[in-house]
DNA sequence: AACTGAGCCAACCGCCCCCAT
DNA sequence: TATGGGGGCGGTTGGCTCAGT
């Protein structure tokens, strides 16, 4: 399945960046930009995986990230597309400009979780969550080394028993109001509202989706648009 | 002062898809 | 068609800080 971490190579640099390797990236990306990141590393003269140096780039040293606590404004907006898009922080954080992912889902886990939870709504909570709040309290009581527990559930998938997949999507909740646009010819390359769409496609062969979700009602960008213009205004 | 518990956030990990070969 | 590297994403962790006891 998955591959081996990429910083798991010896002699690679790990845990904080300094300041120094800080000015390498920003210098070099500066000069040569993005993109490539497999060979960033060494031409910059780090001693980083090429994951850990996007990583750094994306969520702190990219010169349009706003600064700052998170303003009223933005949290309503990152509470009303949470409930419209759920944990897609990616696509979260590409609505609320200057804002990471990263960042958003921190600010989700630390500050708005406990927030609505305090105001009633119910929020899942996973179970590794929900473990980790125990790790916490282990570690604070000097028990340390607590072995990372593997792995995740994984993709929601269960086969038939002819051995059809059938995957079950991330539940939205407004597919209901929206009629899927067959007429749709928009263009793909910017889609990005469309990844659902793609998730789909991608267990092309055999693959039977369950319920009404943004995937197979092949909403698109336009819709969706239209959709989170008026539920951000209601 | 020492200890404990909780909050915070940068960074890492594992998984996945895309796409070139 | 199969394979593997590149890159993106969401979940989780490590470690620091601070308030309370």
């Amino acid at each position: 399945m998955g591959r081996s971490p990429c910083c798991a190579k010896a002699g690679l640099q790990r845990g904080q960046w300094t300041a120094n390797e800080d000015q390498l990236l920003i210098k070099y990306i500066q000069c040569n930009g993005e993109g490539n990141w497999n060979s960033i590393p060494q031409k910059a003269g780090l001693l980083r995986c090429p994951k850990s140096c996007r990583l750094r780039w994306m969520n702190y040293l990219r010169p349009d990230i706003k600064r700052g606590n998170i303003g009223p404004q933005e949290e309503d907006l990152i509470i009303k597309l949470h409930a419209l898009l759920g944990n897609r922080w990616s696509l979260i954080a590409r609505r609320l400009p200057g804002r990471t992912d990263n960042e958003i889902k921190n600010y989700w886990n630390c500050h708005l979780k406990k927030k609505l939870k305090e105001q009633g709504f119910a929020i899942n909570e996973s179970r590794l969550s929900k473990r980790r709040n125990a790790i916490n309290k282990s570690r604070n009581n000097k028990i340390h080394h607590v072995k990372k527990k593997k792995k995740k559930d994984g993709v929601a998938c269960i086969e038939d028993e002819t051995g059809t997949k059938i995957y079950i999507p991330k539940p939205t909740r407004f597919t209901s109001i929206i009629k899927s646009s067959d007429n749709y010819q928009g263009n793909r390359e910017n889609d990005d509202m469309n990844e659902d769409s793609d998730r789909t496609r991608r267990n092309e062969s055999k693959c039977i989706t369950l319920t009404h979700t943004v995937a197979q009602s092949k909403i698109e960008k336009r819709n969706l648009n239209l959709l989170l213009k008026f539920s951000l205004r209601a």
